[in-house]
DNA sequence: CCCTGATTCGC
DNA sequence: GCGAATCAGG
């Protein structure tokens, strides 16, 4: 594959993003990770801060410490919480639904974690990420949550809750 | 073992 | 210039 100006600057943009160069080579297609590394210290653009697995894809998911700490006795609750995330020039909020089922004792203080997208596209996804849809597949911003999912179960944990609700109705989530 | 970026070096 | 192999780390 040739390195035409299109792709060098998608990879730039990428890069600046914070994507990891796994993520950069899949979306760009028919290149290694490697090859993106290679391209990246050949076009001088910086590097990460910190040598060594962390990454910046992984590190760079901050949720916003929302003003609501965890509920101390509610047993099983739905609680809805609003996460802000920044994807390039776009800043995204989407309203999540929870049902907690989880066990009140083992929920201090902000314990329910809130999916942060990875924001993966199809080429990207492996045996243990997850592959819960988000937006409109009919769209350009269609992606993958893509966080890690045990073992290779198709969703990540929370994914999995949404997914497998046992009585089939009362639960709507977006 | 999964992943990350960094470096080297033959091509 | 390119990128696979390798290294070093979490």
């Amino acid at each position: 594959m040739n390195w035409t100006d299109e792709r060098v600057e998608k990879l730039k943009k990428l890069w600046s993003e914070g994507l990891s160069a796994s993520q950069i080579a899949a979306q760009l297609g028919g290149v290694s990770r490697n090859a993106v590394i290679g391209k990246v210290h050949r076009l001088c653009l910086p590097g990460r801060a910190k040598a060594g697995g962390s990454t910046a894809a992984t590190t760079r998911a901050k949720r916003p410490a929302t003003s609501a700490p965890r509920a101390p006795n509610y047993a099983s609750r739905m609680t809805t919480r609003t996460v802000t995330r920044t994807a390039g020039a776009t800043v995204m909020k989407e309203e999540v639904e929870i049902d907690v089922i989880e066990d009140q004792e083992t929920a201090p203080v902000g314990n329910v974690v809130v999916p942060m997208s990875r924001r993966l596209v199809l080429t990207e996804l492996t045996d243990r990420t997850c592959k819960w849809p988000i937006g409109d597949p009919m769209k350009d911003e269609f992606h993958f949550c893509g966080n890690d999912s045990p073992d290779t179960s198709p969703y990540c944990t929370f994914h999995a809750k949404l997914a497998y609700q046992p009585s089939g109705e009362r639960r709507r989530a977006r």
